[in-house]
RNA sequence: UGGGCGGUCGCCAAGCGGUAAGGCCCCGGACUUUGGAUCCGGUAUCGAAGGUUCGAAUCCUUCCCGCCCAGCCA
């Protein structure tokens, strides 16, 4: 085995071991992950922290966590909160380097007054309108502005006077006074400072003028001496502008790298739709199960370590591109396979009485807790005479295929013996199936001698009498279409959301073993899939388990495809 | 029709002039007291057309398609 399969290479990491390579930055490497506190993560900033995060542990290098906090009109405390204890979450610590946009304020204000003593800034009366008038469009030049040759000293005072608060919201703004002709619409005297009297998270009421996120985020990064600033594709057209300032302003001047910013089949990942599945209650909240949200995904059962993982195998490249989920879904099987302990559960409980066992009678059979780690051990678990088992593990007249229960037929009952299938109990109204009567073999009882006797199929249950009752939410993906952004004109993209895709049920039984479970514990309910403790709303008194994802289930894509013909 | 960036298997993605990695999905088969896991095997000539070269996904030319930019959002 060579050594050089393991980690996937990437134009970032080579761009870094380049830089490396021939001294650059001293031999530093600093990146920073910079989010605005005006919303949750979502597995698309987890992209973005892995990446930068990942990037300065394998180089010996820093990461620090900045906050963009530069429009206080949409910014709150509770979502800087949230973003900390995401990104801890996801395994990644920042030391003591948590930076603020709005540390820089004063000297990002002291940036502003030197390029206007240049000449490079001037105050502009224009209102936002005008400026848009001003701008001319794709393929026609702008024209100046009628206040862009206004004296430094005027221009000067009344930046001064923004900044103590002499003028209305919207009434005047900083611009760069770079080029109206440019090909590239940012280099069109972008404005740098807006008057906006908001209180900020942070800076209260001592500021009514804010830097845009163009004037802050470059400086912002040299102020901090990251060498490396990875943003994503749609801030290429800026790089050329926050090469202007920093040039301009003569300061550290970080390398700006952009990558394709992750999309995610069945799922929408705009800040602005994930806002308003939660405004309008489509889910229940920024941490429901069903969205892409970090703290969606913790409280659906992922672990950490596969997002990690996924975000390491999907690359990083500049093309557009949406990644099947069912590849997130692998790295979360793969790891939790490995982790997760097994326990049996049975979610839509058909009642069975095995006739030809004692009345009384309960043993305590042997179960492994993870075939893929031994050294998780084993417990016990009780059977007896009458027992739960799910009722989709019997069919009346089985399809081709089916290799479960049905009339006459046999099958193992996991851990413990093999039984038949003697009379179906239908209830006479309706003629559901209401119990089963079965009988069972006493020879084959696992582990025991004469235990090998093959069948085709082997059912999990749970023990009527020794099983907790449990409500169990399985949930499946938020939208049915792919992608969701693909509606016809005149369709709102909200109507591709899957009217399935949480299913709650309320008499589900498990084994007692899961008495005690954990809030946030992850299991394994043997043949359905993985299932963790809702860390909302179980309690001692009423176990509620997530369904965090399926197991494969061959048989269920057989049975579709027999529907379909 | 201005500028920027992209187009390699169904989905991601390596490749940087020497004759198409890998992962996911899918399809076979082995094994299995989870129809799970595991294990084997299978599936592309690189947006198109020209050109350069002994040789091109890799270089040149032209064309086509996609994404981004006209917030005092980030």
């Amino acid at each position: 085995m060579s050594t050089a399969e393991t980690t996937p290479t990437h134009f970032i990491r080579n761009i870094i071991s380049e830089d490396l390579a021939v001294g650059k930055n001293n031999r530093r490497v600093h990146t920073r992950f910079p989010p605005e506190p005006n919303g949750y993560l979502h597995i698309g900033h987890a992209k973005s922290i892995c990446l930068n995060f990942g990037l300065a542990a394998e180089f010996g290098g820093l990461c620090n966590l900045r906050f963009d906090d530069t429009n206080p009109s949409k910014e709150d405390v509770e979502y800087v909160e949230s973003i900390k204890s995401d990104v801890r979450w996801l395994g990644f610590d920042w030391g003591d380097r948590e930076y603020y946009a709005s540390d820089y304020f004063e000297q990002l204000y002291q940036y502003a007054v030197q390029l206007i003593k240049a000449s490079k800034a001037y105050v502009c009366d224009l209102s936002a309108d005008q400026i848009r008038e001003y701008r001319g469009t794709l393929t026609e030049p702008g024209k100046d502005s009628p206040y862009r040759t206004r004296s430094v000293a005027e221009n000067v005072d009344l930046f001064q006077r923004m900044r103590v608060g002499e003028f209305p919201d919207g009434t005047r703004t900083l611009r760069a006074k770079i080029d109206m002709a440019s090909p590239n619409l940012n280099m069109r005297d972008p404005v740098m400072y807006r008057i906006l009297h908001a209180a900020h998270h942070r800076t209260g009421d001592r500021w009514c003028i804010y830097p845009t996120y163009d004037f802050a985020h470059g400086q912002s990064d040299s102020i901090e001496g990251i060498t490396h600033s990875i943003c994503t594709l749609e801030f290429e057209d800026h790089r050329p502008l926050y090469d202007w300032f920093l040039e301009q302003l003569n300061i550290h001047h970080p390398q700006q790298i952009e990558f394709a910013r992750l999309n995610l089949t069945h799922t929408v990942l705009s800040k602005r739709k994930l806002l308003q599945l939660v405004q309008q209650g489509h889910v229940t909240g920024w941490d429901d199960p069903r969205m892409p949200t970090l703290a969606g995904f913790r409280r659906r059962g992922y672990t950490p370590e596969s997002i990690r993982s996924f975000c390491e195998r999907i690359g990083v490249a500049k093309r557009n591109s949406i990644v099947d989920i069912a590849m997130l879904e692998h790295c979360l099987r793969e790891d939790l396979n490995r982790r997760a302990p097994r326990v049996m559960a049975v979610l839509r409980p058909l009642r069975i009485v095995i006739t030809n066992y004692p009345e009384e009678q309960v043993e305590e059979l042997d179960a492994v807790n993870n075939p893929e780690d031994p050294g998780m051990g084993t417990r016990k678990v009780p059977f007896s005479r009458v027992l739960y088992i799910e009722q989709e593990d019997f069919r009346e007249e089985p399809p081709k295929g089916f290799f479960r229960l049905s009339p006459g037929r046999e099958v193992r009952l996991r851990y413990a013996y093999i039984i038949k299938c003697v009379d179906v109990v239908e209830d006479p109204k309706t003629g559901a199936v209401t119990e089963l009567r079965c009988t069972y073999d006493p020879d084959t009882k696992s582990g025991s001698a004469q235990s090998n006797r093959k069948v085709k199929a082997i059912l999990h249950w749970v023990s009527a009498a020794h099983a907790i009752e449990a409500e169990v939410r399985l949930y499946d993906h938020l939208f049915t279409a792919e992608n969701p952004d693909d509606v016809e004109e005149g369709v709102d993209w909200t109507s591709n959301i899957n009217p399935k895709s949480l299913e709650t049920l309320t008499s589900c039984r498990v084994e007692p073993f899961l008495a005690n479970a954990s809030s946030r514990s992850r299991y394994q309910f043997e043949r359905l899939g993985y299932f963790c403790v809702d860390s909302v709303d179980s309690s001692d008194r009423r176990l509620v388990f997530n369904r965090t994802v399926t197991l494969r289930d061959p048989w269920a894509k057989i049975e579709k495809a027999q529907k379909k013909g």
